[in-house]
DNA sequence: TATTGTTATACTCTATAACTATA
DNA sequence: TATAGTTATAGAGTATAACAATA
């Protein structure tokens, strides 16, 4: 029941979007390092930002990662200034985390290079179709839940 | 020098990229487990059937890995008996890789899995839409040499 | 007993460095 | 001496499983 004809791979979405989107995430990667941040620290803070103060479990469902590896990302944070660990009061066992005021400091930062970065990767583009690619995406993003 | 209010970083197109593209790869990923190959066997086999035969240095050189992680891939791919290695007469030193005809058909399967996985990430775009993207992106492909 | 967080451990991916064969 | 490929080794990132504290 597959196509009997597939489209070449090179041009699938599927393709394309996972090419560009790891060479995104690799200069990103590279450039947020300049100030001790790896990509899943920025992650977290964003989260936080948008979402509100969360605890380690929350994180870890809404990231889709292990919840050690939230504890590995919370204390490498924390030694960073950048979050807080807060023991929920009513419920002893919760470690809620906050941004600190430089946590958003740096995540300002973590946007500033991202958009210095998108208008490196988007140079080719009209200002206009890359308002429409940022629409199309974002209407990706939204159908799997992103925001 | 830097923007004074950057944009929020989940709007850019840096951060939109580098998610759906993850997430992509992740659905890819699991998808070709079933035929046995991993992301890179697929980079490999897309790259010889575009370009023709390579030698492993220069499918290092053009996937942008080390010349050792070739080796690994070709190995995988040798003994499913998708590429075959062929010493270069002219020149000893060199193993020039090829593609089976298993290995095509494994790399067009691979295509319908791609296409499959499109329709489904983009169920929320119309087709005009959906090949919008696909042009503004191939344009972000071919700006970064990926053609 | 169940849940939250933590620690110990292991696995995957990939790079670097040392080595072999050929030029 | 330089280059193509290979092997040995190490590091980064992340998961799974065992454990501790609290409910």
């Amino acid at each position: 029941m597959t196509a009997v004809n597939p489209p070449a791979l090179p041009t699938t979405l599927t393709f394309l979007l996972g090419t560009l989107g790891s060479i995104a995430t690799a200069r990103f990667t590279e450039r947020i390092e300049a100030i001790g941040l790896k990509p899943k620290d920025v992650g977290l803070l964003s989260l936080l930002d948008t979402r509100g103060p969360a605890s380690q479990l929350e994180v870890s469902r809404t990231m889709g990662v292990a919840p050690s590896l939230v504890v590995t990302v919370a204390d490498r944070l924390e030694a960073l200034g950048a979050v807080q660990r807060v023991r929920d009061p009513g419920d002893r066992r919760r470690q809620n985390l906050l941004p600190t005021d430089h946590g958003l400091e740096l995540l300002e930062r973590c946007a500033a290079i991202a958009a210095e970065l998108e208008a490196e990767l988007t140079a080719s583009l009209d200002a206009e179709v890359r308002e429409q690619l940022r629409a199309i995406l974002s209407t990706l993003a939204q159908a799997e839940g992103l925001h």
